[in-house]
DNA sequence: TTGTAGGCGTTATCAT
DNA sequence: ATGATAACGCCTACAA
């Protein structure tokens, strides 16, 4: 027996006698892939290989007349360039990684995730970067030189971490070592080559708050934080303690961990005489307003992020709406600009204080 | 100027030079990033390059003392062979491709979709797979030969598509073509290198739809069966069919597109004198359901998916779950399978009668 | 059982 | 402006 057994892949007989024949295109064995290569152009346009790669690079220093041979031939031949070979040849990779954590609160996390995943994957199609998507579980069971070698291994040079926090010890190591360029969503990270970038969640929170105070008779609010694995937390009770004190509000403070389990409970627990709830987070705030509806009162609620789900949650409530696939989407030219040497910097994207309604989530 | 301004990446000056010095060990430039590679491990262990490769690859015929002496200089140096090398080199790339349409109905297809790819990534590393996720959109402005071309230029030999559709002409070609190892979710292809899987629709439409009519007495139901582009619309409308004869019942078909929308207006049309409503999905129960809210009446309804946002949607409806992610990660096996030259064939998976309520899908 | 050497497709250096 | 050619890190047929 002489290949492994563990070997994945598909055998292509013959592949190995191609070159006795110079080039593949002769070599039809069955089976066989037929892999047009940068050769197979060079000989099509009569030019050198290197010419082509050239070409394809969009070196100075090639004619229009032989830029114009090679480009035919190379749709001619429907060829692509081979990924592999081009980062092994160069070691720059074209590649970056995505790192998400699907396991959040479910619903929420899921739609989040996926406008992250789209935002990233349509603006890496444009740069023409190619992308991976880990998740944080992933990163976090390796150690800082593992992660650091798998990255490498893939060829990646440019990391986007859309769920960074406190606890992700590995991946906070992979951002302080600069070995790699990273775009840290919703956590204040930045170095050299690390940026980060996220909405204003100080103005945002007050901002959310300050309209449904506006608009109801409020003076004893109930905020709802989140937990302080992530960094947003602080960020938004600081936009509310700012709201508080400007408008002389009574406010209580409790930590619903963005957990609608939670905020059901502490509802149940500390609403009563409370004039209105203010969420971290719409989950949270779906569960609150859940549970005042049991309870049979109501009280204004609002919550954060914009999520479609609260279009079914019953009342109408302010919320302030992030574009998570335009942060995506900016995320990854934020790391390609890392990547072209640029230095790492803040980013604030905008925000807006909507009012989501069944009527405009519904398909 | 010597590089070309479209070109990414961080420079490694010196890299050319390790070879000078034999290994990259010593040659520490600034800003070089150490690749240690599989001559480092060769050189740390007394061995052959060829030999480590063989240790690494589970070749037989090596001596279990050469072995541990490349084990543990592996584990030493934290060495992880560079996976672009190994695809060029053996043109057999452990890489497979998720095809995903991230634009079906927002949130139903987010919340399936986040299951799909967590469970394809986890399946995959645990198979020491790697997997680039696609969407649909991408796939299909590509004509065959550009699609079939990138995905040998990314060293892809599997693909799982998990929104197979009549609409997808050039992955339709992928798969007809069989130069990749396919699977594909929810639609009945199947050939050598092309397996299916999903769950038994037609019978899954009958069991629920059953279910609540054996709980509630009803005589004449409206169906509201999805569009015809997905290949499970019509399974789904022949198990309702199939209980419909035997139960004798009344039934009216009308086409909901699997849209919540559109299973509104539908019921608003035709439910009136009707005793329940089965619906092929439950974003279109959602709809029939808040619009029989609305008209202030009740029937029972029922859906198709088991998403969590059926919990949210009021009264508990009956529906089928899936399970998303077993369906991913049994995917991701099969098409393992098929790059090991296993034939395709048609997988069932399991399916559930549930009945979902908010207590359930909180977090 | 182990080592040697040639090749994978591309890039980059250095002549021409 | 173009062309040889040596790497890049790994795999594998074949020799030892």
């Amino acid at each position: 027996m002489r290949f492994p057994k563990t070997r994945i892949g598909i055998r292509f007989p013959g592949a190995k006698d191609r070159h006795l024949i110079f080039g593949n295109t002769a070599a039809a064995n069955a089976g066989d892939t037929f892999m047009t290569s940068i050769r197979d152009v060079a000989r099509e346009a009569g030019v050198a290989i290197s010419t082509v790669s050239k070409v394809l690079n969009h070196y100075p220093n090639v004619s229009a007349d032989t830029k114009e041979k090679v480009e035919s031939a190379v749709e001619k031949l429907h060829f692509v360039p081979n990924a592999a070979a081009a980062a092994l040849s160069s070691k720059q990779a074209a590649r970056i990684a995505l790192v998400l954590d699907p396991s959040r609160n479910s619903s929420i996390g899921d739609e989040i995730n996926m406008q992250y995943i789209s935002g990233a994957l349509n603006s890496a199609m444009e740069l023409k970067l190619d992308a991976v998507t880990l998740f944080s579980a992933m990163t976090e069971e390796r150690t800082p030189e593992e992660m650091t070698q798998y990255l490498q291994t893939q060829c990646v040079t440019g990391v986007i971490v859309f769920c960074m926090n406190r606890n992700m010890s590995t991946m906070r190591r992979i951002i302080d070592e600069q070995q790699f360029c990273c775009v840290a969503v919703d956590a204040p990270l930045v170095n050299r080559r690390t940026s980060c970038i996220s909405v204003d969640n100080v103005k945002a929170q007050y901002d959310v708050a300050a309209r449904m105070i506006r608009e109801n008779n409020v003076k004893k609010v109930l905020y709802l934080r989140g937990s302080s694995d992530g960094y947003v937390a602080e960020d938004r009770l600081i936009g509310m303690q700012r709201l508080a004190s400007e408008k002389s509000l009574s406010l209580v403070v409790a930590n619903g961990e963005f957990s609608e389990k939670k905020a059901r409970e502490l509802t149940g627990d500390l609403a009563a005489d409370r004039d209105a709830v203010v969420c971290a987070s719409d989950m949270m705030a779906i569960g609150t307003m859940r549970r005042l509806t049991e309870m049979d009162i109501f009280k204004p609620v609002c919550g954060f992020d914009g999520i479609s789900l609260m279009g079914y949650a019953g009342n109408r409530m302010y919320t302030v709406r992030q574009d998570f696939g335009r942060i995506a989407a900016e995320s990854v030219r934020e790391v390609y600009r890392l990547m072209n040497g640029a230095e790492g910097r803040k980013i604030i994207m905008p925000h807006e204080i909507v009012r989501m309604k069944y009527e405009d989530v519904i398909a």
